[in-house]
DNA sequence: GCGGTACTTGAACGATCGTTCAATAACAAC
DNA sequence: GTTGTTATTGAACGATCGTTCAAGTACCGC
């Protein structure tokens, strides 16, 4: 996964990965039916840990609002340690694959609604304490989070200061905040 | 270009290029050094139209944030006429090439950055027309726009529906416009 | 026409790609 | 200790990768 992580489906080559498990192409493909195969093993792992995040972080106890607030803290904290800035493996694949392979994308974008969801969920308890700004839709709001997250993956590759990250996200969260 | 734009750099392969091309090698690596080169190129290509496209757009006579309105608007549209839903070549490629490849990694970044200055500089007249949020600093709301475009490219690979990105837009500009 | 420069052709190169498989080693049960 | 099952080995496969180059074609001024 973490080569994956690093380089890319494409980009990963079944001698990398032979060499990174210290397992012999045979091995490799006993436990595995192909790279492919391997890759969606990966995608899974990657989007169980980040189900188990999410959960931990939006589903505490904690106030709604301060949970956002927390959630996108420790996405932050995140990326500050990992110096090879690899970003989010989902976001990377998306790009990295887009539309050509079905099974690939599907995989993906289910593990992302779900990270969609648990805002929306989060915002709607917000709304309903009448801790959220007025006229605001949780669904809309939760699509405006999640774009936000997907910028800031992007926006570290460009500019990997924690700084100019942390004033993004206070920007972005005036707007649930407002 | 226009393969690289679709399939990514290390996806595509020469023979793409020959085909799409039709020009043999021999006459591809005449023109160009190598792949790489040729790739580089594109890159130049791209960011080109995209520097004109944003002069054109944040440059005009209207009122600076109805500019900015003005650009996410034909982002949105250029976004729908793309049915292929390539994105944006320079974000494709800054999440695919990522640090490996310094040389890449620097022309994308200094297309994007030009975007954001432009930003910067359209909000900074904003702010000295008395149009802007009180209290909001030019260069951190430039970057937050640049993160919002990054979120609608990844955004649109997930959900490629107009009405959710423009309900995204609109939540996002509620900050410059507040 | 002729000679020379510029471009095109397409076969071929070595390297690497993802994948397979017969041979070998390791280990289990009895 | 023997046998049967399971896992590992690493060489080898055909395909494709990026790249090269000698040969051939087109086009120019004279």
């Amino acid at each position: 996964m973490l080569l994956f992580w690093r380089r890319g489906y494409h980009k990963t080559s079944v001698r990398d990965l032979t060499e990174a498990t210290r397992l012999q192409p045979g091995s490799l493909y006993g436990a595995f039916d192909n790279k492919r195969s391997l890759f969606l093993h990966s995608l899974d792992y990657y989007a169980d840990e980040l189900k188990r995040f999410v959960d931990a972080v939006l589903h505490s106890d904690e106030p709604p609002l301060v949970r956002i607030h927390l959630f996108f803290e420790h996405l932050l904290d995140e990326t500050a340690a990992d110096p090879e800035g690899k970003g989010c493996l989902l976001v990377n694949t998306l790009l990295e694959v887009h539309a050509e392979d079905e099974e690939i994308n599907q995989r993906v974008i289910q593990a992302l609604e779900y990270v969609e969801k648990c805002f929306c969920q989060v915002l709607t308890e917000a709304l309903e304490r009448g801790e959220l700004a007025s006229g605001k839709d949780p669904s809309t709001l939760a699509r405006l989070l999640m774009t936000g997250i997907f910028g800031l993956r992007v926006y570290n590759k460009m500019h990997p200061q924690r700084e100019e990250l942390d004033d993004i996200v206070d920007s972005l969260l005036s707007v649930v905040n407002a």
